[in-house]
DNA sequence: GAACTGTTCTAGTATTTATAGAACAGTTCT
DNA sequence: AGAACTGTTCTATAAATACTAGAACAGTTC
């Protein structure tokens, strides 16, 4: 389990680290049952605070992918499955739009409106 | 051409003008040609500055949606086309990620992850 | 030329982001 | 029981972003 963090990046880096886990998922290498690594851990390797991380880690636990006790650590619960099950209708649609020249943020920002 | 905000949001109310924008032109209300209306009337009319709304239309600007010179004002460009297109594989994806329980916020960030 | 449009400039406030350190309270393992 | 781990909560600070405000500028349209 790694996680990546662009430091140049304008996006948040608690977001990135969202994202991060997020994209594991997709690609299905984290499964339910499978443990984050400790805050700590990742704020130490990655160079930021402990509350940037754990930031990231609560906002996973918001979106119900993640169950965080302490103690126990952030564990994976079973919403991830329906992540890697869209995987590849995600892919499919980001390709079309890219063939279409469609830019990242405006896809991104049709999917979420849509969604309301 | 009616923009719409909620001061309630916690999403940036620039970003929100701009999906108001995206959402008209996925939904085939806005085509090529078509003016936006002056940045001065959509402050006036939504209560926030003029500088707010400036800044929403120049993102649609970078995007390449709209094409601005002073005088004219705002006017879409062929880009809005492929928006129209996808509509119909975004709503579907969308659905898709309801039934499975997904947030909205995950859906949306993996969409942007997987354009990278 | 008048009335419109976006552009640019400075300036101030509020919110968000990230950092820092400390103490707390459960869980796991020895 | 105790040590070592985990997330949780608290206060504090600095930096960046978002929003507001007012003014002047420079093209476009009528």
């Amino acid at each position: 389990m790694l996680i990546r963090v662009d430091p140049a990046s304008d996006t948040p880096i608690f977001a990135q680290i969202v994202a991060s886990v997020h994209a594991d998922a997709a690609a299905g290498r984290l499964g339910p049952g499978d443990r984050l690594p400790s805050a700590r851990d990742v704020a130490g390797s990655l160079g930021v605070n402990l509350h940037t991380v754990l930031r990231a880690y609560q906002q996973l636990r918001d979106e119900g992918l993640v169950d965080m006790r302490r103690g126990r650590g952030a564990v994976i619960t079973d919403a991830v499955e329906p992540i890697a099950h869209l995987h590849h209708d995600i892919a499919a649609l980001v390709a079309r739009a890219r063939t279409l020249g469609l830019a990242a943020d405006t896809l991104a920002a049709l999917v979420k409106e849509t969604y309301r």
